[in-house]
DNA sequence: GGATGTGAATGTCTTCACAGCT
DNA sequence: AGCTGTGAAGACATTCACATCC
């Protein structure tokens, strides 16, 4: 299949989003017009983005709310379970672990990991917090489909390289480092710091 | 000015934190080859994003760490402190405010807004949560710059009105709605939701 | 009639390649 | 000689506009 740009990719995942809410109303068919007006952006941009995986619409009519949702999970990959690791059990690691947006869909916090023998052992909501050096071991046992990397900026790379060890194939990063990684490995960075950077940015001149 | 792309900022964003690596190594020079190696982008695209705001380096040479650390400072905004709200406080809004990576980059988290009598009154490192009423007056008496947005969605488009109404111009968004806010307001959103769906993307055919 | 799906046109971003300065 | 700064070329993404089908 030919290459979909990331953003492409993320603005379908927001049209999921829309489609959900839809469908909790009760709609069951839209335009590209009415799911380009809730996105923010053009009902061309819409056509154009789902053209690159088939056609879902009725011309004349528009999309199947259900139809296009299913489409949607197919291609993003969603009709199914995924397994999470987050390794950092600090605030930020904690508040993703029992982030509830994350089960709704599919995206299941299985373990926890620490290595501050003060976090070993605690509990949230159910999960405990392991001790960082159990983490080969626990993956070899069961294997995970994504981390979430939440440590310390020194470690982040010598506990990414022990993930792809143990084959995983996505990290979600909020280290402030850039992973070095194979390149079957899916590496998505995430900065607080730098968003509020890009808002700095535009309050520059007001 | 002309219209800067929003990656070019994301990227001038990193190589800020990068140099500030370079600088606490003792580094005095850095060439744009350098810079783009650590941050895993080329050469040119480096001397390209700089080359919007005016020329930095020394040809032959390269550019002076400290000298392009403050010029990248000023072209972002960073010179100043920046005051911010963050309405929310669940796990969260708790975990960002308390992050101490904001601080150090000049973004101080004054104060932090809840609806539920559980949490207003809780003390976090300092920082008392408030009751959602008080804001508007403690607003008109202190303005902030900046507000993080980490409430459910069915509150987050009227808070944000009455944030905008208080003058604010720059709101992260991590609640699930497409925020309506006048042009000269600047919405980042951030959805960890999303971000998880472009890794499960990336996962399809592995 | 009405809305999709899609080539073609336009616009934006990235990469190339080299002149110009140190 | 070495590395920047930058037009020009190329790649990529968005928008336009219309033929196509329900």
């Amino acid at each position: 299949m030919r290459k979909i740009a990331e953003s492409t990719v993320r603005r379908l995942s927001l049209y999921l989003r829309f489609l959900e809410e839809f469908e909790a109303e009760g709609v069951e068919t839209v335009s590209s017009e009415a799911l380009a007006h809730r996105g923010g952006t053009t009902a061309a941009q819409v056509r154009k983005d789902l053209s690159f995986f088939g056609s879902f619409g009725k011309r004349g009519l528009g999309y199947s709310v259900p139809e296009l949702t299913q489409a949607l999970r197919d291609i993003l990959g969603l009709g199914r379970r995924y397994e999470i690791v987050v390794v950092g059990a600090g605030k930020i690691g904690s508040a993703l672990a029992q982030f509830r947006g994350f089960a709704e869909r599919g995206f299941h916090v299985e373990w926890v990991y620490d290595s501050d023998p003060a976090k070993i052992g605690a509990d949230w909501n159910g999960m405990t917090v392991r001790d960082v050096r159990e983490l080969d071991a626990d993956l070899a046992s069961a294997p995970a489909d994504i981390a979430i990397l939440v440590t310390p900026a020194d470690v982040a790379q010598p506990i990414a390289d022990r993930l792809v060890r143990a084959g995983i194939k996505a990290i979600l990063n909020f280290a402030p480092v850039q992973l070095a990684v194979p390149e079957d490995v899916a590496v998505k960075n995430v900065s607080m710091a730098l968003e509020l950077e890009t808002l700095s940015y535009a309050l520059r001149n007001r």
